[in-house]
DNA sequence: CTTGACCTTAGAGTGTACTCCAAGGTTTAC
DNA sequence: GTAAACCTTGGAGTACACTCTAAGGTCAAG
């Protein structure tokens, strides 16, 4: 166990959580109940960890392996939530370049005497 | 209640919310208990609402609204809250656009038929 | 006098991905 | 034989800002 979670780079409690909610299916296990794991199981872990870089969420991933797990090319759906996930990440850079824009343009009516910092922001706009 | 509600633009369960954590000040009440507002209490909420579009959270609009009660300006700290919440957002945005070019390199290369996409995402770098 | 629209409270539920806990069992080293 | 370092489970806790529920009280209109 702290082997494999060594192994992918992740906590022991990550490891199980991830079996809990069905990303890493239950293999045989020793006689005293100790999971056992193959290499295989660290290069899981590892592409659950590279999608959730990506900003695609668990249960997003679930469905990728899903796909996998039952021998489907699971490339069009990855695709399509990848792209999704862009779109995405295209909108939250623009809504942050605007509240950059509006978090500096307080701070300079302010550097320039127009009132308190309070007031800026209750005027809202 | 809902008439404050409606006026401020938040929903009847934000206001007790905000009571409840402390945010909004106790009135005195009707005699059958019921609160009764203001229009500094509207102003109260729009202010929360507007310092919560620049992204400060509501322990942070408490802090604020504590030293605006006590007759202090809250400028200063305002001020720093401001400047702090401006060096996330840049951070935030300087990762966002390192996502997107990594999602958007990502469809380039699977576009050119570099294989699966979940073997591209698997991979990692 | 009843209907409907409001108000009150304490408390639980939401989403996300862990993270930690207690209480117990196992394995390895000395 | 005992201590350290592991393993197991189910369940609760974390952050955040609500949002909803149940069970009850109030108020105005018709």
């Amino acid at each position: 166990m702290s082997q494999l979670a060594r192994l992918a780079g992740v906590a022991p409690d990550t490891v199980r959580y991830y079996g809990r909610i069905g990303l890493l299916p239950e293999r045989e296990r020793s006689e005293a109940g100790y999971r056992r794991f193959d290499a295989g199981q660290a290069d899981r872990i590892r592409f659950i960890r590279a999608a959730q870089r990506l900003g695609l969420r668990l249960a997003e991933v679930g469905e990728l392996l899903d796909l996998k797990d039952r021998g489907l090319c699971a490339c069009g759906h990855a695709d399509a939530l990848v792209r999704g996930r862009l779109e995405e990440v295209e909108r939250e850079i623009a809504a942050l370049g605007a509240l950059r824009d509006e978090l500096r343009a307080l701070l300079e009516r302010r550097r320039r005497g127009a009132g308190c910092t309070t007031t800026l922001i209750d005027d809202g706009r």
